[in-house]
RNA sequence: GGACUCGUAGCACAGUCUGGAUAGUGCGAGCGGCUUCGAACCGCUAGGUCGAGGGAUCGAAGCCCUCCGAGCCCUCCA
């Protein structure tokens, strides 16, 4: 890949040289993209050589800058020794414009090859089928999405699974809310099933919980039921979630997220997984069965340090949450015989991406493969010890410890104000979300929110438009801030949502963002001309014009970092970073009416590379790059 | 009590993995910029003992230790 990187690569290589004549080994230097003012790329090694060689860094750097000066170099112009001991590198712009805005204008610019063709599973989403899905399972969904995303980029082969809580309590609740309080299976006219199910059932059947400790019962009695599928109330039930999942995937797909495939919890109980994979923990031990104590009759795992054991299988001999979770986790990395056949969802996803279901029963379509050398687990990190437990397990499984990676993240709670409301006042604090209670910000209403409020914007700007033009730019632009609110921060920082603040489109937002994509599109259109690459590079000299083509230079580096840190917001920030200097460039200079034909396409060449780079980087992030908004 | 995470400007956050120059961005505050390729924009100003203390280092927001504050987990719940 040509990029900013053909310039550091240089760099380090001549360093290297110099150092091997020099006879110094083992320097792990740096040469990074320099600050502004510091030329275009610095590097430390002065520093690190100075206790070595016994010298201040300043008379290291000067000699180094002359031993670099005689090496060969193509891409670098000029080297400065920096009174503070830096190396400050400049760049010859021709040579690195040319380089750099050819490459981007290739379908797989940005394109890192970390993955190696390896492949790699994406779980996230991973919500019960009892209710509609909430901002905080956005954040889950938008942080895998975006992690997939980043990785079929870095050359993983990548599959996307969402695992269907579909036997647990919460959807036993439920059930006993349709059986025994007789709530219809209608929802009200206008709701979506999925809200009815969480809005009013589930809060409603939990609140009579409270009133009358004697329906416990009840829902055990259910629970039980449901585990066995052959029961007319699993199937029941099975009817229920599946019409709960539907309103959840069209959520989802409304957000542009897709998947590869569905797994359903209660297959996995009914496959018979879990028998073979507890046999294998009693083989090796892993599992104790405790013979006294407060878990008298419970199998076992050992806590680390100062934890305390976890009871997986308990002394009746139903098998605890965490130990449904193990098998799951054995078979995403293919160490168990896949009993399941596969099936094509009922509903066709947007844009014609294949989504496959696992089945019990037999099927006519061909066996699939959704296994995987590598794990990703998005899950919040309130669920990190269970997670732990797990990953330990499985890297004694798999040779490779690093096989199974939980991806955790902090919650997302409501501000006072939001919280407020909804009927709950906090005394200034934020609130944690509660599906029980009633206590949260559904996606959908977030949406239709964010949308109606983009396009009062749009039709302000657009009086000329249709509605339809003017609905489905909305669309684009509420998408792209939901998504990028989620990821923009890093996954350890809670997010405190707030529904006026948190949907601003201004400042550090998508519609930022995605404006300067319209800038640019509009720019190229009003020229009237097809941008090229054919023109002469050496007339971009401009300083707002060179700091965007670094920029763009930097799409690959940034796309690794993200890739091998797991870590969306790198993207997010590089989206921010082309868009302001975009600005700049905006600002700075004049692309059209210059009465300079060969100018003006040089810069329309610029133009474009920012436009085609840009909506790449965003594509990584599920955001649409209008040309109009 | 133990585990994990966080603490940087009035607020929300980058930068910490991989130590080096002048600690960045957005919101908010104050001032200024549309007869000009789109103002969902741009420029300028004010605002910081990087939670506290100690240690190793030529050098710490970053590494190590201790402490303080906040969150979250620690059920034969899911």
């Amino acid at each position: 890949m040509l990029s900013f990187k053909s310039l550091i690569d240089e760099i380090e290589n001549n360093i290297h040289k110099i150092l091997d004549e020099l006879s110094v080994s083992d320097i792990s230097f740096s040469v990074e993209p320099a600050k502004p003012g510091f030329g275009d790329a610095s590097s430390n090694v002065s520093f690190l050589l100075a206790k070595q060689l016994k010298k201040n860094p300043k008379e290291i750097a000067d000699m180094l800058s002359a031993k670099f000066e005689k090496s060969q170099n193509t891409l670098v112009s000029r080297v400065e020794s920096h009174p503070s001991g830096y190396l400050n590198f400049f760049a010859d712009w021709e040579k690195l414009n040319q380089l750099i805005l050819s490459e981007s204008n290739l379908d797989e610019f940005g394109s890192v090859d970390l993955g190696k063709n390896s492949t790699m599973i994406v779980e996230h989403t991973s919500v019960n089928p009892n209710k509609a899905l909430h901002i905080g399972h956005i954040r889950n969904i938008i942080i895998g999405d975006t992690i997939a995303r980043i990785l079929k980029k870095s050359n993983f082969k990548v599959n996307v699974l969402n695992y269907v809580d579909d036997s647990g309590l919460q959807v036993a609740d439920i059930i006993v809310g349709f059986r025994h309080f007789n709530f219809p299976l209608q929802p009200p006219l206008g709701k979506k099933f999925d809200h009815y199910c969480g809005d009013d059932v589930y809060v409603e059947t939990t609140e009579k919980y409270e009133q009358d400790p004697s329906l416990d019962e009840i829902r055990k009695n259910i629970l039980k039921e449901l585990e066995d599928g052959t029961s007319e109330t699993a199937q029941f039930a099975d009817k229920i979630t599946r019409q709960v999942l539907e309103n959840q995937l069209e959520t989802c797909w409304n957000l542009g997220v897709f998947y590869d495939c569905l797994n359903f919890e209660s297959q996995i109980i009914r496959s018979g997984l879990w028998r073979k994979i507890f046999e294998k923990l009693k083989e090796m031990f892993l599992v104790e069965f405790e013979t006294e104590g407060k878990n008298e009759g419970c199998w076992v795992i050992r806590g680390d340090n100062n934890e305390e054991d976890k009871v997986i299988v308990r002394s009746n001999g139903t098998a605890t949450y965490i130990a449904k979770d193990i098998p799951y986790a054995a078979w995403k990395l293919g160490l168990l015989e896949d009993p399941f056949n596969y099936q094509k969802y009922e509903k066709i996803q947007p844009g014609n991406h294949v989504l496959w279901q696992t089945t019990l029963a037999s099927s006519n379509e061909p066996k699939q493969n959704f296994t995987a050398e590598k794990v990703i687990t998005v899950i919040d990190s309130r669920q990190a010890r269970l997670q732990k437990i797990i990953t330990t397990l499985m890297s004694k499984f798999k040779s490779a410890n690093d096989a199974y990676v939980h991806l955790g993240y902090e919650s997302v709670t409501l501000s006072a104000d939001t919280a407020q409301t909804l009927g709950l006042n906090t005394d200034g604090k934020q609130a944690q979300m509660s599906g029980r209670k009633g206590l949260y910000v559904n996606a959908d209403s977030v949406y239709d929110l964010l949308k109606n409020k983009t396009m009062e914007e749009t039709k302000k700007r657009h009086s000329e438009m249709s509605d339809d033009e003017i609905k489905k730019i909305a669309h684009i632009v509420s998408v792209g801030t939901l998504r990028y609110e989620m990821i923009k921060q890093d996954l350890d920082k809670i997010i405190t949502f707030d529904m006026t603040k948190s949907l601003s489109l201004e400042g550090d937002t998508a519609s930022y963002i995605q404006y300067t994509h319209a800038r640019a599109s509009r720019i190229i259109e009003k020229s009237q001309r097809c941008p090229s690459i054919d023109v002469d590079f050496s007339l971009l000299t401009d300083a707002s014009e060179l700091d965007l083509v670094k920029t763009i230079g930097l799409f690959d580096s940034n796309v690794m970092n993200a890739a091998q840190n797991l870590s969306p917001k790198v993207v997010a920030r590089y989206c921010h970073d082309l868009a302001v200097s975009f600005n700049s460039f905006y600002e700075h200079v004049k692309v059209l009416d210059l009465g300079d034909r060969k100018l003006e396409n040089s810069r329309l060449c610029l133009v474009n590379s920012f436009k085609l780079t840009l909506k790449k980087a965003l594509d990584l992030l599920g955001i649409v790059a209008p040309d109009k908004m």
